[in-house]
DNA sequence: TTTCATGTAACTTACATTATTACATGAAAT
DNA sequence: ATTTCATGTAATAATGTAAGTTACATGAAA
């Protein structure tokens, strides 16, 4: 969604960027909220209004978001009890918790190392590669014109 | 589970595993049905039945058991559309895919390092650094014995 | 002062997981 | 044989979490 931001000239209503989502403007609100918080976007109320990127791409990684929407967890498993009394849960707990903070650390050590900008020129080098002149991309109609027109 | 089962003298029932577990009787048989499927574990009706480790615990690793469960997706992340028509999407899939592989291959390979019998084998150390001198480990019991007294 | 857009709380829906009920199957004890 | 015990499995219910929706307040520009 920033990355359509940054291609977009001008503010991005909720409403506009809930019809590229597919989703309900509170939605984004709430998401962005959490966003602003971290001072990665801005909004601005009224005529005119709507949201707007607020830092650079390249000081922007995904690690940065990751934490700016709270840092949930990255593993789809965990420990069914932090602390248990049962020993046996305890070793496997042990074992496991090892393998789980190795796993999160890679995911999240790559995640710091990608940033928008190196996201945004991967965009610009498929948009070659499709061969699209088109100036279009900072239009409103945006998400219609890149799609291949599935759904 | 799989490692009370070991400590456990003579075969467990899924209502006495249900009670260690906190569960219902009906999940451990849906749980260790896909077990068996694998040879993990063995399985007998009627009067003495119940479950029974299939399997010697040096030939088991955490990987076995994750691919007996149905090798369930290991991240809380993923792609929002697999294919995606807009470019913007595919170049955040194809970072994020590169750094979801490296994560996900590696919690895999250390499941795989991780067998039964090194988890027992730290059991039983702390077993003695808690000075445990019983053998009513292999006693219905169990469960109550080791826990702290929490719940 | 009307229109537009965000800000937020409250509520509803949808989905996936887990738990429960019910009953069939099979094996051992009596 | 028949009772008891235990798994096997389908169907249903309950639960918990995430997503979506509604409603209305706030603030800014036309
Ligand atoms: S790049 Fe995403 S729709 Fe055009
Ligand atoms: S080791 Fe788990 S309860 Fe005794």
């Amino acid at each position: 969604m920033l990355l359509h931001m940054a291609e977009f000239d001008g503010p991005l209503t909720s409403d506009a960027l809930a019809g590229m989502m597919q989703t309900n403007p509170v939605v984004i609100r709430r998401i962005l909220a959490g966003l602003r918080k971290e001072g990665l976007v801005h909004s601005e109320k009224g005529h005119g209004g709507g949201w707007r990127l607020a830092k650079d791409l390249e000081s922007v990684t995904l690690y940065d978001i990751h934490l700016a929407l709270g840092a949930p967890g990255v593993l789809a498993l965990g420990h069914r009890t932090e602390a248990p009394g049962c020993l046996v849960e305890q070793a496997v707990n042990s074992a496991m918790g090892e393998a789980f903070d190795a796993a999160e650390a890679l995911l999240l050590s790559q995640f710091q190392q990608i940033t928008l900008a190196s996201l945004s020129r991967d965009f610009h080098q498929r948009l070659d590669q499709r061969g699209i002149t088109q100036q279009a991309l900072s239009e409103a109609a945006h998400m219609r014109n890149c799609s291949d027109g599935d759904d």
